[in-house]
DNA sequence: AATTTCATAATTTTCGAAAATATATATTGC
DNA sequence: GCAATATATATTTTCGAAAATTATGAAATT
């Protein structure tokens, strides 16, 4: 692997995971020192990042974490209700035998994290965009998927602070285990009317909890 | 603007009008030569088109143009109009005068190019994209529209052969103007299931007419 | 006191060469 | 002759420094 592969895959990460900090500069010398290489593999990094919209470039004045904003967040969402509902039932129609499986395993391996350890975030995280890219896995449209990625990224830095909180003593309300379950055995059973209106009430209520949570943020 | 940014619109000119042709191995030391500059803003314009599916890279092996396929055409028109309608829908919603007006002047600006010349097929293209996005300005989601504006690319570099084979004594069985007259008259009546229709089958048969046309050229 | 001007410093951007890797060609052994 | 190996060439990737630009702060001016 390239050093500028290394260095989009980390950079990324660390936006994503908010080492980085919204809005934070990203300068060329701190950028060579943190992640140990030269300029020349870090700007191509942010330049793909800068597609991505997690990073924003201004001529002659470098590049920095994309900010964070409760509108940007709701229209991630509201875009992912729109693509992930149209890839889901293209799944259900297409996906095999194996498409299945895979489902039942992304869920299982992701309870298994979430009920090892609620302390892990990254863990858990990983095997959540596992179970979500598995139910989507069959649509056979390579945008509808590449779309769905993207959004999955920007909200996954929204939802970060929300899985971390969820380490502390306060509870969630939600019993997220509970909705995969639930948006998993519609999707299997190929009730692809039950199965949309689950994921997109699932990602409603996230942006809902999101929403809240930067408002007593802010205030 | 810097070099890097003037590097990205120029491939990506390039590639979408068919000069960098599909497949085409894109070597640094003949782009530096077409580009007049460096490797470092032409390696940075690449990792961005990458993103962009337009350049494909494999590591240490450097990058190519992206490869053209039916089935990435077909995908691409289907996710347009997934993503176009929803943001159509939202546009008309949401629109005001001003938004009316400028499709208004989109589409008379597109016809007059029309009808002076067939010809100069990238003054029509770039009013052909202005009137699109006008239709969907107002929809108040920017990811809807960089979706939109993604696709729109793709979808760009198979139409082209068309607009330019357009021009030859072979007259297209469609009328086009008719069509985006139609879809204008609908949006502008805030008719959006008749508009939201008529656009899709814009998009249908586009995609129909690229079908045919890349199964020739293949056979 | 506020604004402008100018020099200095910090920073981004770009280049040209070096290092690393892949591809092509020649050579050897069977 | 053919496969395997070694050598040479071509190409990508990366670095370190130079060039270009912006930001900072002090001095001068209104």
């Amino acid at each position: 692997m390239t050093l500028s592969e290394k260095a989009y895959l980390a950079i990324r990460r660390d936006i994503i995971q908010g080492k980085l900090a919204a809005g934070q500069p990203l300068r060329m010398a701190d950028l060579s020192e943190r992640y140990a290489m030269g300029f020349s593999p870090l700007r191509e990094a942010l330049s793909r990042l800068q597609v991505e919209r997690l990073v924003v470039a201004e001529a002659l004045r470098g590049f920095k974490v994309a900010p964070l904003s409760v509108q940007e967040m709701q229209d991630a969402i509201d875009t992912r209700i729109l693509v992930e509902s149209d890839a889901l039932r293209l799944s259900i129609q297409h996906g095999d035998d194996d498409w299945s499986a895979a489902i039942v395993a992304a869920l299982y391996a992701l309870n298994l994290q979430v009920e090892r350890s609620i302390v892990n975030v990254w863990d858990i995280e990983a095997r959540h965009y596992a179970f979500h890219r598995a139910l989507l896995a069959a649509c056979q449209s390579p945008w509808r998927l590449e779309f769905f990625e993207r959004l999955y990224a920007t909200t996954e830095r929204y939802r970060i602070p929300i899985l971390i909180a969820a380490g502390t003593p306060s509870p969630s309300r939600r019993d997220i285990q509970a909705e995969h379950s639930a948006i998993a055995d519609a999707v299997l059973a190929h009730d692809a009317e039950t199965a949309v209106r689950l994921l997109a009430e699932h990602y409603t209520r996230t942006a809902m909890t999101i929403s809240a949570r930067m408002a007593t943020v802010a205030a």
